[in-house]
DNA sequence: ACGCGTCCCGTAAACGTTTACGATCCTATG
DNA sequence: CATAGGATCGTAAACGTTTACGGGACGCGT
């Protein structure tokens, strides 16, 4: 089967029709688009995507950019896979595809969404790892490219977006270890330029402030994002003098490093240090003690990506009046043991 | 910037002339060609994807197919992203991009297969997570589509596949777990069609018998390669009666549920009950004690597949004159202590 | 008989690119 | 000088769709 034409001959139809049956528009007798259905299931027709692309300016498919840097690849999670269950099944009603586009790990991302931007090979796009000034959200508004960000930006103007709560989980974590006698907290953030970086440390130094602790800058550990970041972590913890009692870390799969290098030292987690970390992952169930983290749900997160992005997209908007342009998602407690222990006061 | 139009009207030079300029063509004078090159660079031009496909029937996208069901989703792993960086290390010094096409979990993956490929969205495949028989091979190698599975499978015939050395784990696994005194070997594979459990089987059953070991078909667990199925099957272990010595897992992930399990039950991990798993992930690392299992790289495998996939394409086959069309993926064993315990033997 | 509206369908242009072909100019060679 | 041939460029067709437009057939009311 080669296209339309072949089929608008076998059936003695013009070609004209035959488009017309098939994509359900009117000015066509209900008939012969039962023919032109049948014919078309039968000798297995389906539209070519760049000849449609090229006519109606647009290719039906959302693009879901993935950066993971040569660090962290290693570790990287299934986050992203988490999120295209929920993100296609909003997407299908609409008969969108997802794509997935992976940066490769020596581009600069921001060339490589130029790049799939100027081809124009998605209609939209979400985009993650959002840093605190970020070129691609301009470069997204300039190019009228709808899209939706996963964390918000300075850069972020009225872009659509939905964050995850940092500022909320730095003050329930804070809020929780206060709560437990701890005073001395340190906290593990990211290294590089990522914005939700910065909302985790606001959150965590306005937290202290309400519950008028003194900010000690030398308790803010900067490390990697990953398994072997929170090794290091654990590292530079114990080279602390007066060590802090407490830590809260941003990625969960740190608290696996993190438990090994305390282990090394003798320093048992949950015990002579509370964790708390973020977020909840099945894979570190096995941790002892339990950690006490913070959950959401991927698939509903993906659900709510999807239906922002189509609120932005004109052709789209209309089936989601009253979407929230920008969102801050909520993550919920589970509480472990790994900060339950309650300490003695120390002085 | 519209189009290759307002480009050549710009340098007033015709619009055929421009093109052959940007794509290297002869015929064009080495002057005009820097001009034109300009040109595109400073206005932003880069030609637009569908009306280069429409031409030149190709899309210059290579696919990779991603199957993740809706019970495993939740404990995949970064095998995928892993593999990107390989695939597109290779790709690129083609021009080549890559995309990922996540089959949705409530979709037939040989329906959503031939969607994509009657799009004509791609030039060419790579699948992965191939089954016994499997209809997508058919359907590829009918559409003419250029593509390498990774895993063979009955219905290969002879197109291009790259499958790990299943059978040398199974075999290698045996081997070290009869020289550790091991006679009665339990093995957990997959419950689902995938051929590289078969394989798996196959190697585990001539090992044994090649130690002269009797094949018990009570032994032999089907469960999910997930971290619950680690759990489900050590919960089937615990039932045996004449409880085996030793368990072999075709996927490491299933290590933290049958620890979790075995622990609940007061057996301990590699002292009561011997245990070898592939493959090495480095969230793994933390068991206790160390788990026995096989490593690979993940970048290199990437880069095989590749180079395996263009070997296929007409466009690109002379690059890769003596590239094999099928390969076994070679593990490297990686000691631990999980099955290191000596047995008393039993009787 | 005439006009009008509705229903259905065919015709052809347009989307942006690549490329086969032919045209022009220039140089070298006899 | 004539001509061959290389270098460079312009022209136009083609890829597979969608869709604006117009036209024929038919029914209905006047």
């Amino acid at each position: 089967m080669k296209g339309i034409r072949q089929l608008a001959e076998h059936l003695d139809i013009s070609i004209g029709t035959v488009s017309r049956a098939l994509n359900g528009k009117p000015d066509v007798n209900e008939e012969t688009r039962k023919r032109v259905l049948a014919a078309a299931e039968e000798l297995g027709y389906v539209a070519n995507q760049s000849g449609r692309s090229l006519r109606q300016g647009t290719t039906n498919v959302i693009g879901l950019m993935i950066e993971s840097s040569k660090e962290t690849i290693e570790d990287s999670d299934n986050f992203f896979l988490g999120l295209t269950s929920g993100l296609q099944s909003v997407l299908a009603r609409h008969k969108l595809d997802l794509i997935m586009l992976p940066c490769p790990t020596d581009e600069d991302p921001y060339e490589y969404l130029k790049r799939m931007v100027a081809r124009r090979v998605v209609d939209a796009m979400i985009i993650s790892a959002t840093q605190r000034v970020d070129k691609r959200i301009d470069l997204l508004s300039k190019a009228k490219i709808p899209f939706v960000s996963l964390g918000r930006s300075l850069s972020s103007g009225n872009s659509s977006w939905i964050d995850l709560d940092f500022d909320g989980v730095a003050n329930s974590a804070v809020d929780r270890l206060v709560a437990h006698g701890h005073r001395r907290i340190a906290i593990a953030a990211p290294s590089n330029e990522i914005n939700l970086g910065y909302i985790f440390l606001d959150g965590y130094r306005r937290a202290l402030e309400r519950h008028g602790i003194a900010y000690d800058p030398s308790l803010v550990i900067r490390v990697k994002t990953s398994e072997q970041g929170g090794y290091q972590a654990g590292h530079e913890l114990l080279q602390i003098d007066n060590r802090p009692t407490a830590v809260i870390l941003i990625y969960e799969l740190m608290a696996i490093g993190l438990y090994r290098r305390l282990t090394e030292a003798g320093v048992i987690p949950g015990h002579d240090l509370a964790v708390i970390g973020f977020r909840e992952e099945p894979r570190a169930k096995f941790l002892q003690p339990a950690l006490t983290c913070f959950r959401m749900s991927l698939h509903d997160l993906g659900v709510e990506l999807a239906e922002t992005l189509l609120a932005t997209m004109p052709a789209y908007s209309h089936f989601y009046p009253d979407s929230e342009r920008n969102m801050i998602w909520p993550l919920k407690l589970i509480p472990g043991e790994s900060d339950s222990f309650h300490l003695m006061a120390a002085e």
